[in-house]
DNA sequence: ATCCTTACCAACAGGATGTACGTAACTTAT
DNA sequence: ATAAGTTACGTACATCCTGTTGGTAAGGAT
């Protein structure tokens, strides 16, 4: 541990700080765990956390990126793993993967109930858009280039989207028999989804 | 001012408190706006106010619920006036009423942002349940009755809506041009919710 | 008029946030 | 290598907020 570059040394506490802050906000929330719970955690001291974060916002913004990142990364790799020929099939593996991912309750605490309340909406959706919100506008946009979605305006239309989507995760995840639930909430998730698509692949009867 | 009874004496109390606190929050946030300012602003002691209410959150509680009380009063009466003879007609005047009553920011900032952060999802779904929410899945309830939905989980199909409905609200809301932003929303919620419906009165071309 | 209950007030304890200032570790220049 | 400068970290403090506690005043019952 000995001549440890600056840049080391910051990289070690802030993710340690991240790690902590992520783990223990996921359980309880921001605004129930204070930053000395989290430094301890860390095992760093509260100075050395104003020096590498601004406030206690500024740490929840570098935990929400991670969280984000993840999350992309998580649905990205299980589109591109579901073979989708199509756009309108990639949106569909994109829901089944989100319903996977959100069953995380880092994310639902994190990015569902406490970002926009602590960032405030404009913030939030600002990050959001460099995030998962910015991927569903993409893929709803090929599906209009393909001709299996009919033009309208896709920003809104995403969020609309994201806002049923993020909903029927917390649905899922607090009902009593989690499959269950889940087997609703895609059933009703993917009609929606298909009632805008244009004919696809297998769109479900009725 | 003179020999008022106890119920009166509480009343009055409770309801400034309430009134300060709802517009307080409305501006700045629940965790931005401290008792302090709230017990000032209604012209009561702080301690008049831990005797009326438990803590902060049963005072949160006590003014959610009067904002959607006031919600689904104002959503009744336009769906009411719009004069709609069949569900699916009553569920696009409800879509239309709530882009109206969600202008006002009270309506976003407590119940959309600080309401599921504050009381934790469970508690929060219980509350909304028995307003709004519970509304949504009334109509359609109808809906299905008068074969204009197909047969679904009602109760997911509401909850992905609302969210729907939620994050369209917020869209518009913050948008620079309100007036443009609320057209576009309006389109693609209607695309949403007649994508779902079997043919009614006036569904738009695609 | 007296007793009891309810509404209210004032002061306090505990804890959290952010800042100020001092120290240690690393980096750069001579 | 040493000195100067910058960056990372630690401690102590000032300020604010929450919820509680013990006491006072107003209203209601007998």
């Amino acid at each position: 541990m000995k001549r440890r570059t600056q840049e080391e040394r910051s990289t070690t506490t802030r993710e340690a700080l991240k790690a902590a802050a992520r783990r223990l906000w996921a359980e309880r929330g921001y605004a129930e765990v204070g930053t000395p719970e989290i430094a301890r955690e860390a095992g760093v001291t509260r100075g050395a956390m104003y020096h590498q974060f601004a406030d206690k916002t500024a740490l929840f913004v570098a935990v929400l990126e991670d969280v984000e990142e993840r999350i992309l990364a998580e649905l990205g790799e299980a589109v591109g793993a579901a073979g989708a020929t199509t756009p309108a099939a990639a949106l569909r593996a994109a829901l089944d993967a989100w319903l996977t991912v959100s069953a995380d309750p880092e994310v639902r605490r994190l990015v569902l109930l406490d970002g926009p309340s602590v960032l405030g909406w404009p913030r939030f959706r600002e990050l959001a858009l460099r995030y998962s919100l910015g991927m569903t506008e993409q893929l709803l946009r090929a599906a209009v280039e393909a001709g299996e979605l009919a033009e309208q305006p896709l920003r809104p239309l995403a969020h609309v989207l994201v806002g049923a989507l993020d909903e029927g995760a917390m649905l899922v995840a607090e009902a009593d028999d989690r499959e269950a639930a889940r087997r609703e909430v895609r059933e009703v998730l993917l009609r929606l989804l298909d009632g805008i698509l244009r004919e696809g692949p297998e769109r479900p009867a009725p």
